[in-house]
DNA sequence: CTGAAAGCGCTTACAG
DNA sequence: CTGAAAGCGCTTACAG
């Protein structure tokens, strides 16, 4: 029913391969033959079946991403498009396609993902500390580029986010304003339980800046809703009087925290400082506009894709590990402790 | 280097034909044969080609969606990610993969897609009036679905958000707390100039309710951003001193206005009343909490893809047409304009 | 219930 | 620069 490369051959009066060559802009074949085999191409209306191709030479020309969104304890909002379309579009430009899992794979299904031959590479997002996925992966070994990283990730490629320094840098921000009596509130406590990168880090982050700067620890875990954000930062204030400012992991979280103080009849910045920390694009819709450190989801799937494409067409391609630069951007959330207090 | 039928054929000492029968249920194979089968599979890791599968088939077990992104004219926000996930996990259940396409394409690509057997069906979102795409698709009897809808939708199938009653509906309400001069938010004038289907339908209600509830017109065409709401809102209110509330069409539009009556030193819903429409997921962020029409993007890109993929399975499959219901939910960012004038 | 043959539409590896 | 052969790993359509 659809041309094949054999009926061009035929019109042409060639053979498949030079039509091959042709079409693939192989060398070895003469201007002219391949001006005249892509313009009966052209005519034809030929276009090439794509999983023949594949099946004859080996190659998908496809990436795939694992980004698991429905594990209700890991992860209950906060999908960001712009990983996923920061990785479309880097995958189109190189002519890859791309196929996204969104489910929660087990080994069998992600083992059988690997030897079907649906993908060259995967990328994996929700990367735990002790990722089964990166065993899998390694054992067989085929190519992958996290999005986060592990424990060890010796010989691994990753972009990831400085989840420690910039919960640090929030912090010396706010100290360098005066503030000593900080509330810290951070990603769930299932995130913890399973080990996510984000929740280890940011946590460490904690520590260091609580040792560095020798604050008092005040640490509240929400789940990433307003509803949660607002109770655990109603408790803080409650259980620390002398609260001035709040470090806030995720944008509904931050809404959340701003609600409450708003309830309670107070103000950001004036009596309240309040920085986010790893927050994403839809972080726009969040008034008072927080003095924040964003990720940009789009620029890290980018070059995620960028490493695995690179690691599949250059055979002697290395790891590369990479984490993204990141800065507060001030908009007036934070104030000097003394104007207010 | 992988393991293949045939070797699992070798081993057991039957036909390919019978491996590929206790591998894919078929009928006609003895329960014994089977199980001997599965287990032989089992223990020699055996997955089946995905690519010879199709190959040999005709089929891909795959579809795709076309979701433009990078087109600045038309949208520069608001990419939900919860229509793909809804969309990725109707997919995955069904057990078809899932290829995403960010990219603005033209005929060409459309085309190449259609016959290069990447898919067997796609889905097609931010659909215009007059959509070239449905047209060649139709054309090549490519299996699609549209979240949205265009002019003629003749023997379409299609998913698609009820803007028009929507809007109506967000007056009513509005009117029946007794404002009469309301100020209407909408989507960019490069929504309309591209006829997107969402900037028309929306429009069309309001002329509706401006006829209906004998309203002054007031509409102002706002760029999806937070900036551009706080200009449009606050030009509003300068040329339209009387205005006592809004309806607001996106998100950050909706920010920005809040912010613009927040800067003029007005409350919510004290001296202004805003309802929000087609509102997605993220409108979470807003304080305060608006009244709104809410979208879940999830249940929709499930519907759409359960309908595709209900057309690839089953021939005789009519097309279908859904309006997803809506209704508007209270969270208290509107008030009787008695109390305040 | 089982199998041998042909073929899906390409590419690889080789020969000329 | 060009081509004939074999094969990628399955399934379809048929025969038994």
């Amino acid at each position: 029913m659809s041309v094949t490369l054999d009926d061009v051959a035929k019109r042409a009066g060639v053979s498949a391969k030079t039509v091959s060559r042709a079409v693939n802009g192989e060398k070895g074949i003469s201007e002219t033959t391949r001006e005249r085999i892509l313009s009966l191409v052209d005519e034809m209306n030929y276009v090439p079946h794509t999983q023949a191709q594949n099946l004859a030479s080996g190659k998908t020309h496809s990436i795939a991403l694992h980004y698991p969104l429905f594990s209700p304890t890991l992860i209950s909002e906060g999908l960001e498009m712009s990983f996923v379309s920061g990785i479309g579009g880097e995958a189109a430009q190189a002519n890859y396609y791309f196929t996204l899992f969104t489910g929660e794979l087990d080994q069998r299904e992600l083992t059988r993902i690997c030897r079907a031959s649906i993908a060259d590479g995967i990328i994996l997002m929700q990367v735990s500390m002790d990722d089964w996925r990166v065993e899998t992966l390694r054992k067989l070994h085929f190519p992958f580029v996290m999005i986060g990283r592990c424990q060890d990730n010796q010989g691994l490629s990753f972009v990831d986010f400085d989840f420690e320094n910039a919960v640090i840098d929030a912090y010396a921000h706010l100290v360098d304003l005066g503030h000593r009596e900080i509330g810290f509130l951070t990603y769930p406590p299932a995130w913890q339980q399973e080990s996510l990168g984000p929740a280890i880090r940011a946590y460490l982050g904690f520590q260091q800046a609580i040792d560095r700067f020798r604050l008092k620890p005040i640490c509240y875990e929400a789940n990433l809703t307003v509803e949660s954000g607002y109770a655990r930062a109603t408790e803080a204030v409650k259980e620390h009087p002398d609260i001035t400012a709040f470090v806030v992991m995720h944008n509904t979280v931050a809404v959340g925290a701003i609600n409450a103080i708003q309830s309670l009849g107070r103000r950001i910045p004036d009596d309240y400082s309040v920085v986010g920390v790893a927050l994403g694009k839809e972080s726009d819709l969040i008034l008072p506009p927080l003095n924040a450190i964003h990720w940009y989801g789009d620029q890290i799937g980018q070059r995620a894709a960028k490493i695995l494409i690179n690691t599949l067409t250059n055979k002697t391609a290395k790891p590369e590990q990479i984490l993204v630069h990141h800065k507060i951007e001030i908009r007036g959330s934070t104030a000097r402790i003394s104007q207010s207090h």
